[in-house]
Order: structure tokens, then C-alpha cells, then sequence
DNA sequence: TGTACATCAGTGAACGCGCGTTCACTGATGTAC
DNA sequence: TGTACATCAGTGAACGCGCGTTCACTGATGTAC
């Protein structure tokens, strides 16, 4: 009988990650293996949902045995929950940034912000995308969630342009929601593209930025055409 | 040993079918489990996605044994694509009768038709909404190529409006675009709300109308604002 | 019109497989003294 | 500092279940003569 490797030469990452091992605590470990869990399972929803993902598939490219998933998250639902807060981060950071030190072109910075989010995180879009009606409610509702905050915001912001200072909050909330549906198909049309191909992309981004002008544009005859 | 009833008397359906089953040729019949099959599996996709959805559960629903599924789709991705079509129908046909007789009130009129056929069909929008990006790649193009005839339908309807005459083509399929994704966010919302508050729903529409308000005369201000 | 044969929608047994979850466990890490 | 005990991430066997697909079949309907 050949000697078993012991659970901690096991563990999840495998080889990859032996040689720092002695460095870490066990809550280390168990993060890190946290984080190989969203990563791998990110990584397996290239091209399916969530609801066909099993447990033991999720497990299996972590590296660990199915009952140890369980350390981790309750369930699927749990894991697709937690997806949603780590596939939103790199885009809420992006417009953190934009509100620090406002933009210089606002259409074409705003365009530029979410192809740069878009194309550095494709996976997590990809995801986000697919589950935002997808047939996993509590992933769904948390995706809904985001995206309230996100309008929300952008709400908060167009208060804030002088030419807008007398609109109410119910046109506000109106022109935001139509410029987040608009921003939801460019980055649908940023996925199905090949990014290897420079001239469709750009042909997004022209577009993109069109549409968010015809918007602007229509805002200020909005006001001139209202009391 | 009690007699076991024929295939005849237990097919698709069951008891409530049995009375006109004399007057049915065997195409007749077979189409008319074809018909429960698409009906049956669009009610069980009420709340859950396509991926998740097992051939013999809907061979189940349909009342038939799981192999005779075989008889009329070749796979469950055969039966979405065939559901796609069945859903876009109602859709289509109140377009094709508003392109025969213009609409007095475009944008109202707009709003009307695609409240008119969410309402007249839940689960066909539902489960449209929840595949466009869904798990299901077939199922998936399918919706995309339905939308983008949509959009060239648009597209056509908007380049006779005497105003648009000297636009591009271009300008003018971003436009259509921009107005088929401010449509999916109405849809969206439609089926997110509970039809019988009617006050939600009225709230709804006038952003609909408020939204689409804003692209036209955004279009408008475009024209005067561009060689 | 009757008869013999072909068609084919639907049946039901059987298969091997991957699933989620339970359970008792191991052994390295962490802590109290 | 050493020792005894607690913690807990990960293990692996086992379970019952529903799955897609195969296969040979049945018997009503349809067709050729």
C-alpha cells in the first residue's frame, strides 16, 4: 500500500500551491479555497448557466471532494449569490473612480468605462448577463438588486447637472433607467463580438456612443418641450 | 388481469380529448401532441430555465411515455427552438396588422401593442426574456435572430417617416436598436409586476411613453444638431 | 367493397450514470494551561 | 516552552433517485389492390 498524501498536500489548487503552504493559517486556506470556488465555477459558466452546473461538477474544478463544498456555501443558490457581489466589484470600483474625479467627455468616458470592465472581466459579464433573467431566482433577485443601485446612482448624478437642477425625480429616474437598458445591450453587443476583431468593437463603441448622445440630446428638448 | 387501455384512449391529453378522438386522423392526433408538448413545457418554464428542465418531465406533463418524445423533437434544444417561435407569433401578428393600418399615436399606440401581448401571453414573454442569454446556444440565436428582424422591421418603418428621409442607414438602425432595448426593459418590467395592480402598471406604461418620447425627440435634435 | 399489408405514435422494460446529501472519519492547525 | 485537548477543512463510502437513450413491441390508422 502506497502512502495517502495527506489532506493538506491534497487540498485545493493542488500542486500549484504547495510551496507557500507553510505560510498560511487555516483561515487563509479556507479563503483561498473560497475564492478557487468562485473562480473555477466562473470559469465552468463561460458558455452554460448556472442552473445546469452541479455541485459535484463545481467541486470537481476546485479540487475538492463534494461534501467539502458545503464548508463553503449552503447551496448553488448560495455560491450564484456570492457571484453576483464578486462580478460586480471591478464595474462598481470603475464608476467609484469616475465619481472621485469627474469625466472630461461624459458619453465617451462612460462608453469607455464599461468596454474597459467589460473586456477585463468577460466571464463575470457573461454571467451576470445570462442570470439577470436566468432561472435562478435568488441569483436573479440579487442581479436586480445591483442593478437598482447602479440606476440609482447614475439618478443621483444627472440631479446633479445644472441644466437638470428643476427636473423631478420621476424624469430623473426615467432617462436613467432608459440609459442603463441602452448600456445593458451594448454589453450584450460587447460580448457576442470577437474582441480580436478591433473594428467591430469599435463599431460597438460608435454606436454606444450615438445612442447615449440621441438620449442627451433628447433630455434638453425634453425640457424645452415640457413646463 | 384488468384490460389495459389502448394507446388510442391513453395518449396526450387523456380524458379531456377522448370525446373527439373518432373524428381525428392519426396527423391530426400527432400534431395535437406536438401542440401539448410546446403548451405544457412553456407552463412548467413559468419560474425555472430550459437547462433545467429534464426531457422526461416534460414528456410527463404531456402525458406521453419518454420515448415517444422522440416522435416529434429530436432533443430538448430542438423543442426550445421550436418554442421560440411559437412565442414570438402573438408579437408578430399585432406588428404585421399595425404596419397594414399606421397607428394615429405612434408611441402610445407602440406601448400598447407590446402591453396588449405580454399580457395575452405571460409565460411565452417569460420564458423569451429568461433564454435570450440563456444556458441554451441554440435557443439563444434563435431569439436573437427573431429580435434582429425586429430591429430591421423597426429600422424599415422608421426610414419612411418623412422627417428621417435624409438619414443614414446607419443612424437609423441605431436608433431602432436603442428603441428594441428600451422595449426588452418595458418587457422586463411588465412581467416583473403584478398585473392585477393596475396602478404599477399604469406607471409602467407612462415611462414607456415618457422613454420613447425622449429617443424621438432626441431624433429630432440629432437631425438639427448633424450635417 | 373487402382484404392484406405498411406505417408509425406511443409503450414499457432496461441500462449505466451522475446527482445531492448523510455520515463517521482524519489529521493538521489552533488554543488553553 | 511543552502538553493535552478542541476545532474544523477536507475525506470517502454509501444511499436512493431521476436522468437520457436503446430496444423490441403493440395495435390503431392508412393504403394498395
Amino acid at each position: 500500500v502506497t502512502r495517502q498524501r495527506s489532506s493538506h498536500e491534497r487540498r485545493a489548487g493542488g500542486e500549484r500551491r504547495t510551496s507557500n503552504d507553510a505560510h498560511e493559517s487555516r483561515a487563509e486556506r479556507k479563503e483561498h479555497t473560497r475564492q478557487t470556488l468562485l473562480t473555477e465555477t466562473l470559469a465552468l459558466l463561460e458558455d452554460r448557466s448556472l442552473a445546469s452546473l452541479s455541485l459535484r461538477e463545481v467541486a470537481r474544478a476546485a479540487g475538492i471532494v463534494p461534501t467539502a463544498f458545503y464548508r463553503h456555501f449552503d447551496s448553488m443558490d448560495d455560491l450564484g449569490v456570492a457571484l453576483v457581489d464578486v462580478s460586480f466589484q471591478s464595474l462598481r470600483q470603475a464608476i467609484r473612480q469616475a465619481r472621485r474625479d469627474p469625466l472630461d467627455h461624459p458619453i465617451r468616458g462612460t462608453v469607455d468605462i464599461l468596454v474597459r470592465a467589460v473586456r477585463g472581466d468577460e466571464a463575470a459579464f457573461r454571467f451576470l448577463s445570462r442570470e439577470r433573467n436566468g432561472g435562478v431566482p435568488a441569483v436573479a433577485r440579487a442581479i436586480a438588486e445591483e442593478l437598482r443601485q447602479f440606476r440609482n446612482e447614475l439618478t443621483i448624478d444627472l440631479a446633479r447637472i445644472p441644466q437638470l437642477l428643476t427636473w423631478g425625480a420621476d424624469d430623473l429616474e426615467m432617462v436613467a433607467d432608459l440609459m442603463v437598458n441602452a448600456m445593458l445591450g451594448i454589453v450584450a453587443d460587447l460580448l457576442a463580438v470577437d474582441p480580436a476583431r478591433a473594428a467591430d468593437q469599435q463599431a460597438i463603441i460608435a454606436k454606444a456612443e450615438r445612442q447615449l448622445r440621441v438620449i442627451v440630446l433628447g433630455m434638453g428638448a425634453w425640457m424645452s418641450s415640457s413646463p
